[in-house]
DNA sequence: CTAAGATAGCTCAGCACTTAGCTAATTGCT
DNA sequence: AGCAATTAGCTAAGTGCTGAGCTATCTTAG
């Protein structure tokens, strides 16, 4: 079985013997998979009105749990992207009704977040397909290997 | 050891234990690596006055080996990006002299995109440290590991 | 041989991100 | 208490992508 990163590593053996490109099996790999899962995942989102970005923000305000509350530092640090693009965000999804933003009653600086109803409405929804969608994704793999992926990838992501 | 995608998949389980997340274990991870490791590689491409993007054009030229011409067509397909952003890929890495584009000989519509000297060495420049990022990335995992995390994706990307 | 459809490459508008830089409020140091 | 440094949140400008839509050329069916 050779696939297109195969291909990659062979061509560079012949153009480059002097390099070692092993780590691409590996690096090449990964960033496949992961652009070809945005992909998959951005159509789910688009069923139900939303973007990745804005799943995203839902969601993890959603998780909190009740009273669905955080402040956007909150939210920036728990989305890898900058807290300018979390105020964009929020821009976005406060005219839509989705979330809302209010002064925070302890730190004149800071705003609290809140998933509105039809927030919470459009998440819960759009949870259940988003989930069945990563099902999907992982179809290739049984449990054991599930197992071993997420391990592998874990300490990758701690080293 | 508990990370955040484990306090994440706490969360989901206490708000909807209705939803086996489980997938998110590998989906989450995978997604939090692949962005870690762009953001790294992106820093070795800066150091050699290119981005991701540029780097991906020159090397898949690179690859092919003399006379490292290819056609946009070609260079679209590899990359996973549209037509569009391709040519405007090229249109930047043009501008740099980093390549060239000639009209085709064989089809009046295609063009030929070469990999001007400066590119090449650019990108051999380049690629050495970039195959040295790769292999830092992975220092946490041993040589073993990396075939199994390797299958595993592949076995991923084709299904 | 010609007209319809497909293909290669491109530009333009729109979008979500980043970085830089701003205001306002809080914290910490003396 | 008072001033410097830090922190929270935001806007503005710039960047690279997608999708729509264009031109020019090639291919194919009648």
């Amino acid at each position: 079985m050779t696939d297109q990163v195969d291909l990659i590593l062979e061509q560079w053996d012949r153009e480059r013997p002097d390099l070692d490109v092993s780590p691409m099996a590996v690096v090449g790999r990964l960033s496949r998979v992961a652009r070809r899962f945005e992909e998959r995942l951005a159509h789910t989102f688009a069923e139900h009105g939303l973007d990745a970005a804005g799943f995203d923000v839902l969601a993890t305000l959603r998780r909190t749990g009740s009273p669905f509350v955080l402040t956007p530092k909150d939210l920036a640090a728990s989305s890898m992207v900058t807290s300018s693009a979390t105020a964009q965000r929020l821009n976005r999804l406060e005219s839509q009704g989705l979330v809302s933003r209010t002064p925070s009653t302890v730190d004149g600086r800071g705003k609290q977040v809140l998933l509105t109803d039809r927030g919470k409405d459009i998440v819960d929804g759009a949870l259940s397909a988003h989930v069945q969608t990563e099902h999907e994704l992982l179809q290739g793999l049984d449990s054991t290997e599930r197992q071993i992926l997420a391990s592998l990838l874990t300490k990758l992501d701690n080293s």
